[in-house]
This record gives structure tokens, C-alpha cells and sequence, in this order.
DNA sequence: CGCTTCGTACGATATCCATCGTAGTACGGC
DNA sequence: GCCGTACTACGATGGATATCGTACGAAGCG
């Protein structure tokens, strides 16, 4: 129910409000390739397709990357036509961890800067 | 020379404040184990020993964590006596990466209070 | 000097995990 | 129906890493 089943058909499993935890959300954000697509997404606050990044690993590293992130409570993720868009799960975080995102965002943009870019 | 030489002897590597990487810290953290003396940690401001904790591993497997702690930034350790202190590397942290470590201590006592303590 | 306490070093182990390649499925357009 | 695009599933692989036990080192105390 949480994303109507209007267009697409396979839907793929994301963890309820209440079962995100803090040290999954973690272990998902300290892998460098997941914390630029987080990065990304935030950035372009729309949901965006998988193909529309360009990571520095195969597709099946990005459709792992992609699916920790979504296991892990970060990114919700639905099929729209033959594309998976992305789309961070902001209320949810901040309901549960007020700040914690804009603060991880602002600090990696920060390290962003400070090293080359 | 970040740790005067004083008392001591046996030094403990440190990397320098510019050396901290927020993927390192978040991996640290991402540990329930390691989060959890990261909270002790700041809740009693004053350094504690190892021996202090009362963790649910053996203790080769604490010195393991203390050290993850230290390497990645997030802990500053020295020795007293035969006795190993910790403290929290607040100003370094803060300086990197404004409110990060409150908003992260703020999550994980959040989520401690939502589950069963 | 012996003993105790605190922590380390080292090796073993089992698991997790980031990565890849190949083969396959789903969807949309021709 | 056929093809291309987008993504997946599966297996393999090499490298972390969380855990332990045992043996050792360093500091203080009697």
C-alpha cells in the first residue's frame, strides 16, 4: 500500500518506518559509491532513474549498491515502464532522526570540498 | 606530537584532524558495539577506561572496536598506568563536520528510546 | 621479585561484502 | 512477434571484519 500499484507490477520490498535502524543507515552511507548516489539524490530532489548515474562500477555493482540502500531504509525505489526510479525517504528519516540527514549531507559536502572536489 | 609524551610511553597512532574521513567514521559507527561506547562515551564528558565498559565481547574483540574507534578519527587514546583511556575527539569532529556527532548521538538515544532501551 | 590487573599480539575462523561477468526477465516501441 | 533498453539473478572471488582463545607485555603493589 505504501506505493499504490498503479503502473508497475513487481514491487520490491522496503523496511516499514519503524523497522529503520540507525546502524543500517550507517553501514549504507559509509560506502563511498552509496553515499554519492545519496549525495546525487539529494542534490536533484526528484526521484531519479539508476541509469542517470554515472558510477565508476558494472551495473550489478549499482543494482547492489541501489538495493542496500533501499534495504537499509535510505532510498524507497519502484519500476516505472522499464526504468527504477530513486527517490530518498526524507520524512521518514527525519521523523525518526531529526537533522541526521541534512547533517550527513552538509558533512559530506564539506569532506566534498575540502579534498579535490 | 598531538599527544604530548608526558606520562606515557607505548604511543598510539592517530590520524591528524585532516586525515578524518566521514566514510570511516560512519563505518565506525555502523557497528552496534562501537556506537554504543561512542554514547557512553559522551554521556560520562570524562575519559574512560576500557575496562569501564561492560560490553558483550570477549576482551581481544574490545580492544579490536577501541581501535576501529581510534583509526577512523572518532576516539583519542592514551595510556595511564596500565590503564587505557578514551575520550570522545568532539573538537576535531565538530571542526570537520559541524553537529554531525550531536544529531548522531541524538539519533542513536532516539532510537534507544524507542526500542527496548 | 612474584602476583595481579589491564590490555596487546597473533592466529584461526566464519561471515559479510564489494566487485565482476554472464545469462536472463520485464517492459516499451517498431 | 522481435529487438533494444533497463535492470536482475546467480555464481564466483578476493578482501574486509567480528569474533574468539591463548599467550604475552607493561605497570603497579605487596
Amino acid at each position: 500500500m505504501t506505493t499504490a500499484p498503479a503502473a508497475g507490477s513487481r514491487d520490491l520490498p522496503h523496511p516499514a518506518r519503524d523497522e529503520i535502524r540507525l546502524e543500517a543507515v550507517l553501514h549504507a552511507l559509509s560506502d563511498p559509491v552509496r553515499l554519492r548516489i545519496v549525495q546525487e539524490l539529494a542534490a536533484d530532489r526528484d526521484e531519479l532513474a539508476c541509469s542517470q548515474f554515472e558510477l565508476p562500477v558494472t551495473k550489478s555493482t549499482t543494482t547492489h549498491h541501489f538495493r542496500v540502500l533501499r534495504e537499509s531504509g535510505v532510498i524507497r525505489q519502484c519500476y516505472r515502464g522499464t526504468a527504477k526510479m530513486n527517490g530518498l525517504r526524507r520524512e521518514d528519516l527525519d521523523a525518526l532522526f531529526p537533522g541526521l540527514l541534512d547533517c550527513l549531507l552538509a558533512a559530506a559536502g564539506r569532506q566534498a570540498a575540502r579534498l579535490g572536489d
